[in-house]
DNA sequence: TGCGCAATTCTTGTCGACAAAGAATATGCA
DNA sequence: TGCATATTCTTTGTCGACAAGAATTGCGCA
């Protein structure tokens, strides 16, 4: 675990306030990407030595962590990466179908010339992930098309939720992915290519049921994940 | 605006976890009631002297409430309360009616004994403070009450953006009853009356369309206090 | 040997102080 | 007098240290 400092010498310039969004990204990524393991404990002391700076920028990080949900923190005892609820996704999966009809309908409404642009360089980093089989990639790439989409909806509120929505499936699939080493179908990037067509034909309706029959894809995706870690835990 | 010391030198004894919680929940009050306007700055100095304690949990606390959006941080210069967002409305009151609508409907679908009694005893505090004319207390008493009836939906994250809405719900109430001091019609009530009736009767249909219902009559609400304001205000 | 209590350790919460970055003010020159 | 620059001031960001709770260890006793 220890990391040789002969070579990592060069790290006392460090500008004013980016301690903490350095320590907060790099965190919420090892977080999301599973690197941190749900439930594993969080220590500010390693976390400063290990970044080089006091504990003050790293809790400030950890706080914001805790907002979003990330984190869970024991009063006066410990803090650790939060777990993921196996037993309460039925109102997760209500809640993400939901934003993606919301905000995929919203984005063939609100759409500017921009939005394309950005929509489209997304899914062209997603059908790369899926032509490399880049598990990681895929995901990451995905989730960053959908919040694409939802910014040409142009609806902080949605956009605010989906995007913690979206943080959460990362980690659902990423546990996916660790365990059986699936590949995400070529379906998902046609669904995609449907989608962006329906948004830039600003066809609302079909825009709005592209995203809920794409949000039900994902979510038997998970479902399925779910049902076989089931049975392969199950050992006695 | 300085205290007089003498009478307030009980406050030495304050117990560990506590100082972030009292300050956090004590701020957020003020910002929702508009005690602190919009815009106004935030000296982290003068609130530590204030409350008697280092800048240490008052930045924790500063940090938390920049995490939701109730205070704008420009970096190495001023922390303010978050300014009331009066162009882009249209985005507030899509969410807000939507969340209207489902966490109505999913109380109608998964609501307990102990949930409707916590409905009702809402609902109570709202009629009383209709009946007062107490616009502040209708105003905290509405929001809890359908907080209430998204508490019985059991889901957590269109619970969570719920409540970030009705929070900044607060604020343009709170600024329209404090320029009228009008108060909330009679109607509220029986309106609330009727969707407490779906709730029990676990109608969802009923639920969704008179939680649609209620919001566009606030989003109604809100626009004719904005209308009214601009009117107004434009005196040269 | 097993159990209850005290001491220790470990982690978090709080504090006071200092440094950096802007903003405001003062100074000097044309 | 007007403007550019230097200086001071204000506010935030960071640091190292200390204290309080909780967990752990060690000890004494039955």
């Amino acid at each position: 675990m220890k990391a040789t400092k002969t070579k990592v010498a060069a790290v006392p310039e460090r500008k004013r306030g980016s301690g903490v969004k350095f320590v907060y990204d790099l965190l919420r990524n090892e977080i999301l990407d599973l690197v941190l393991a749900p439930g594993s404990p969080i220590d500010e002391v390693q976390l400063a030595e290990r970044f080089q700076m006091s504990r003050t920028p790293i809790r400030e990080a950890l706080v914001r962590l805790a907002g979003e949900g990330l984190i869970d923190t024991l009063p006066n005892r410990s803090t650790m990466v939060a777990n993921l609820d196996f037993l309460n996704m039925a109102p997760f999966f209500d809640a993400l179908t939901l934003m993606y009809r919301v905000t995929t309908q919203l984005a063939a409404q609100n759409r500017r010339p921009e939005d394309l642009e950005a929509i489209r360089a997304r899914q062209a980093e997603f059908a790369a992930a899926v032509k490399a089989q880049d598990a990681l990639a895929m995901i990451a790439t995905n989730a960053a098309f959908h919040a694409a989409i939802a910014d040409a909806g142009r609806n902080p509120y949605f956009n605010n939720l989906f995007s913690r929505l979206l943080d959460e499936g990362r980690r659902f699939l990423r546990l996916y992915y660790q365990s059986y080493d699936d590949r995400l179908p070529q379906q998902f990037v046609d669904e995609h290519e449907t989608m962006i067509a329906a948004i830039v034909a600003r066809d609302t309706a079909s825009a709005e049921r592209l995203g809920k029959a794409h949000a039900e894809q994902i979510v038997q995706q998970i479902q399925k994940l779910m049902i076989g870690e089931e049975r392969l835990d199950i050992a006695l």
